[in-house]
DNA sequence: ATGCGCATAAAGGTACGACCATTCCAGAAC
DNA sequence: GTTCTGGAATGGTCGTACCTTTATGCGCAT
């Protein structure tokens, strides 16, 4: 027998849909509205989803939609037999969607460090002004990463990346520390999918003294031999990219309009 | 009858899973290398749901959570009646996850301010050096916004916008056009919501002589500029801002302790 | 031949219900 | 007090049914 069958769409109680949009869309923007009533906490727990779709009248497959867009994004962490957390490190919201947009936008890493160019000198004189000793030793730590990474490609590109993110982090400036750091997280997946490889020895020739001008609290140097940094790195990357970017095109245009599906197993039947 | 009891939720011939994961976190992934891959492009329309599900071998339902990643994420569109798309327009991608970001984050107007200090008049100069007639064109035109907005404030803050949006496009630098616009977005958002009033005539005087500096190509002159026009813009807005911050913080504190859920109307009955 | 209109198919949107795997916790057993 | 254990709660997945919207093609009138 069912319910009704005239169960209604519209006329959600609490969650009001003007008709156009998507019920999901519609509890994001909820979710945002929570958090800016500061009805959410970092770490708090979430009702159970189950009472979250009765609350808004929805089912609770429209609800996990909405709940998973959040968990994709960082926003919320979920558990099996436990719940669904507000997540306390709000650094990797950013790193998803970055990385759809460098794939969308086919972004190169040349654009990137001239991006980073533009910008992380004054985020190191900053830091150098601002760096308390907790940031300087995370600094110091990066180094020692660095040093003992005995060649890894791996440890090489998360030591560089934690080196760039003392600094950011450093200089006391949330929204910078938070997209820059996702932009160095999106462009290292970049070059580890492409293999490039960084010279160790380098790149440490570069770091100390960054780190030392930060320590000394000069903020001019410290900008100086960040810009420096980059614009090393960045005559080296051009270099290799262009051989790079030669092959990953031939790769791409060969398999181009290769159709998305091919021959399926079930579900056709009709055609 | 149903199916079998004992279907497998492992062993999915395409969609493999370590055993870890959501199948939903999987798909957004396999979609990622779909994109890198180049098998999708801008505009092209995706197989439907069900034709999805079945090709990964998961349930339209779990395809749909990570359909809606996408979605909200501003990655693709989906139309009723009609299909799903890979959008054109990526400038939206950021837009969710960085008011997001500032939310959970508590970012306040003036880091964001200052962010863009550090890098708007770089911007500035890649722009005098780089524009094209259609920016040169776009810029006109948000100066012409400006003045017929007629004191609407969110014409005048969607003026800002575009103005600013044109030096960023202007600049010829895909990830920064991106990243901040979108962080011009969400504090346009902040701002609207605080209802802060810009002044006119004043904003006027700052866009247009930046407008002629690019016009004649003087990088150095627009990035000057620029820095004055954001110092000058913090200096207005940290005033306006102490009061405001008072007041919503007051706000928050009134309802901090607010239960999630209230009393319901359907769906309890057990305890 | 052209154009209009309507029926049909197909697509996304939503709801509901069942079951699974994991986790937590309280109460029993020691 | 500690350990064990079973049940309840929770997120994860699947499958089905049905709705609304949209595109399309066919037939009929012009």
């Amino acid at each position: 027998m069912r319910s009704a069958p005239n169960r209604s769409y519209k006329s959600a109680p609490i969650l009001e849909n003007n008709g156009k949009e998507d019920v999901t869309s519609l509890l994001v923007k909820r979710f945002q509205d929570m958090l800016r009533d500061g009805l959410l906490r970092q770490g708090s727990r979430l009702p159970p989803e189950r009472d979250l779709a009765a609350h808004f009248n929805v089912a609770r497959s429209s609800l996990r939609q909405a709940l998973k867009v959040l968990e994709v994004m960082g926003v919320i962490t979920q558990k099996v037999g436990d719940g669904s957390y507000l997540n306390t490190d709000t650094s990797a919201v950013l790193a998803v969607p970055m990385e759809f947009l460098f794939l969308l936008d086919d972004t190169s890493v040349g654009e990137l460090t001239e991006l980073r160019l533009l910008i992380e000198p004054g985020l190191a004189r900053l830091a150098a002004e601002r760096a308390t000793a907790g940031d300087i030793a995370l600094l110091r730590q990066s180094i020692r990463d660095f040093e003992s990474s005995g060649g890894d490609n791996l440890k090489i590109v998360s030591s560089d990346l934690l080196f760039h993110r003392a600094i950011f982090q450093a200089s006391k400036n949330g929204p910078a520390t938070s997209v820059f750091h996702s932009i160095h997280r999106a462009m290292a997946k970049m070059i580890l999918v492409t293999s490039q490889l960084v010279d160790l020895e380098h790149t440490l020739a570069f770091h100390k003294p960054i780190m030392q001008a930060i320590e000394r609290r000069d903020g001019d140097r410290a900008a100086r031999l960040m810009a420096e940094h980059l614009t090393d790195a960045t005559a080296l990357l051009t270099r290799e990219q262009e051989h790079q970017h030669q092959r990953l095109l031939q790769d791409r245009i060969a398999r181009e309009r290769r159709p998305l599906l091919r021959g399926k197993t079930a579900s056709s039947g009709k055609n």
